[in-house]
DNA sequence: CGGCAGTTGTCCAA
DNA sequence: TTGGACAACTGCCG
């Protein structure tokens, strides 16, 4: 069992095993790395850490979720093991993990690649101080199917922008894993005692940075000690971040996440025949589609696992034959959503830092949306945002609240704020809305709510989707406009998320459930709610809203500027995008005056029209950049410099 | 360079 | 239910 000890004259393999989002036992590569060492004793560390508690927006469903993946766990690890469990350290890794080094006398520090965001950093600084201690630093991919270091590197260096690009990368790279088998016995926790004393944080905590602070309703406490209030390194208590009770119905953890994933695939047929956009976004309880995103993000549920179940399950599957539908076939069945994931996975680790937000991302194209991010002559971003226009900032907040006065967007928002989980094609109606199909608002605001309810927040698939839904970037489809009653009308025409999730509208009838405000008032008072009194009128005219968007977004196109230009940067790229639109009002304006046709044919007629807008926005634009300080490189044309 | 496909649009006619 | 018009974008493939 413990080989290193059997000869003193090698010294003791004392592992520390960090657990970040890879909370579970099974087909776990770097856990079986860890365990291949064959070590004396394994230290599995959590450490946790006040960046995720102040620097990034966690709602409290979040928290409650990643608290029972961490209990889940900690119970599995004393199943195998009873000298065993999960050690919760309060405090950053960069500071704690060297303590750890030195206290428990740790020979090798073993953990899965994190590639993005916040964590790709963390890592970085932590193996460099491992290193610095004499520490081995035992890294392994195992949250993606693919190692998407070697994707980037076979898509040029670049981020991959369409799954096009994504499959030319993929189908050079070895064929994914078979799924490890989860440990049988394990290793027995050394001894945890300290010979001094830490604070548990080196910093006082500074609330005016705190992003959670709002949702706060006491203090935070978690950082008070260093191995929490029993001195045990329990699993914090949510109270202990000053929140309250979570209000999702969805339990987390690796049980939770293989007990659905074996009910999932035990329908053989819904398995084979998935197809994503045929699944309802109307549906809750049960949903149509799998909800293991949350699972898949903690790592509760391994991507392996879940690749080769659902390919074995589609492989034994028998009902196919002659005259039987066949399966699926990606993108849309199960393995292709999961192709979607490592793309975003992909393009962030390509782009970095700035591929959550607009300013200075070189995939996001540019365009003059309202409530937008904003950065001081530092570059750094200004916390809190300054207020912008007012009636964006009224749209925003209903939209945020669920009380737009448009029952299939309130529903959802609603949903999203008590369970935190929303179908994708929900996902799709809000962030459409919101964006480009009828408010104009920055997908900025809108991945900044979704970071705070979501369980599946991901600093890759959350940036991604929501340039894909603003036709920033991956999707370029712009006049494609989900509508707000004729959407999920195709789904369900008796409106039951509406009347789950805004009760003051579910008397009404399914005539007039997506759009009650058109209801007689008899009606309304039969439901027992009068619009504009129980229940909002629409805030604003979607139609309307729909076409002023699409101009502007035409406009924007044209220039065909990206976060990273020039314009950008210093500031001009706003008033550009203003003029041009001032300039597709008149063209659209003589037209209606000389009662001419819009069409793509009819050009060479005198005076802008939204035909020739393109030619005259980028005449406009050189000369703005002739007077103006903008670089005329990489302005006009479509094509950024990538490389 | 032209043609065509692109996981998930809407509306209306037949 | 299905098919085409609407109005129209980019990236990839040949």
């Amino acid at each position: 069992m413990r080989p290193s000890s059997s000869n003193p004259s090698e010294p003791a393999v004392r592992v520390l095993y960090w657990f970040r989002t890879d909370l579970r036992l099974h087909s776990s590569p770097a856990l079986h790395a860890a365990l291949a060492l064959q070590p004396e004793v394994i230290f599995p560390v959590w450490t946790w850490d006040p960046n995720y508690v102040f620097a990034h927006r966690v709602g409290v469903n979040r928290f409650g979720f990643l608290l029972e993946c961490m209990q889940d766990l900690s119970a599995s690890l004393t199943a195998l093991n009873p000298n065993t469990k999960l050690l919760v350290v309060r405090g950053a890794p960069q500071t704690v993990l060297p303590r750890l080094f030195q206290e428990w006398r740790i020979s090798h520090i073993v953990y899965e690649i994190d590639r993005a965001g916040y964590g790709a950093r963390r890592d970085l600084q932590v193996s460099a101080l491992a290193s610095q201690a004499g520490i081995k630093v035992i890294s392994v991919v195992g949250n993606t199917l693919y190692d998407l270091k070697e994707v980037v590197e076979l898509n040029g260096g670049k981020a991959t922008l369409s799954l096009a690009s994504w499959h030319a990368a993929v189908k050079k790279c070895p064929q994914p894993a078979r799924p490890l088998p989860a440990p049988t016995t394990f290793p027995p926790l050394g001894d945890t005692s300290f010979s001094q004393a830490y604070p548990s944080l080196d910093v006082p905590i500074d609330y005016s940075t705190d992003l959670n602070n709002g949702i706060r309703n006491r203090e935070v406490t978690c950082f008070d000690t260093f191995s929490g209030p029993k001195g045990d390194f329990g699993v914090p208590a949510i109270d202990e971040l000053g929140l309250s009770r979570p209000t999702t119905s969805i339990r987390g953890g690796e049980s939770e996440a293989l007990r659905r994933l074996a009910v999932f695939c035990a329908d053989k047929d819904r398995v084979a025949h998935f197809s994503k956009p045929q699944t309802s976004p109307a549906e809750f309880d049960p949903p149509e589609t799998t909800l293991l995103s949350p699972f898949l993000k903690f790592g509760c549920l391994s991507v392996h696992e879940f690749f080769w179940r659902v390919r074995d399950t589609v492989a034994s599957w028998e009902g196919g034959g002659p005259g039987k539908k066949p399966a699926t076939k990606e993108p849309e069945n199960l393995q292709g959503q999961l192709h979607f994931r490592e793309m975003y996975n992909a393009a962030e680790y390509a782009e970095g830092i700035h591929f959550g937000r607009i300013y200075k991302n070189s995939v996001c194209r540019f365009i003059d949306w309202d409530l937008r991010d904003e950065f001081g002559q530092d570059g750094a971003k200004i916390i809190p945002r300054p207020l912008g226009d007012p009636r964006a900032e009224e749209w925003f907040l209903a939209w945020k609240e669920g009380r737009t006065g448009f029952p299939w967007i309130d529903a959802i928002m609603r949903q999203l704020r008590q369970e935190g989980w929303i179908h994708h094609l929900a996902r799709h109606s809000v962030a459409c809305f919101l964006t480009r199909g009828q408010c104009y608002i920055s997908w900025e605001r809108g991945a900044e709510v979704f970071d705070e309810y979501l369980l599946d927040w991901d600093p890759c698939a959350n940036p991604g989707n929501w340039m894909w839904l603003s036709a920033s970037a991956f999707y370029h489809m712009y006049y494609r406009v989900y509508g707000v009653q004729s959407f999920p009308k195709k789904y369900d025409k008796t409106g039951k998320l509406v009347r789950k999730f805004c009760p003051e509208l579910s008397k009404f009838p399914d005539q007039f459930i997506y759009a009650p405000h058109l209801a007689p008032l008899e009606v309304q008072l039969s439901a027992g709610c009068v619009i504009g009194q129980d229940y909002p009128m629409p805030m604003l005219d979607d139609v309307a809203e729909k076409k002023r968007c699409m101009t502007r977004l035409k406009v924007a196109y044209a220039l065909g500027l990206y976060g990273s230009d020039g314009a950008v940067l210093d500031g001009t790229a706003d008033s550009l995008l203003k003029e041009g639109y001032r300039q597709a009002l008149a063209g659209i304006k003589s037209d209606k005056k000389q009662g001419q046709k819009k069409s793509r044919t009819v050009s060479g007629g005198d005076g802008p029209s939204p035909s020739n807008l393109t030619t005259d926005v980028k005449t406009m634009a050189t000369k703005e950049l002739k007077h103006g300080s903008g670089s005329i490189e990489g302005f006009l044309t479509k094509k950024r410099k990538r490389d």
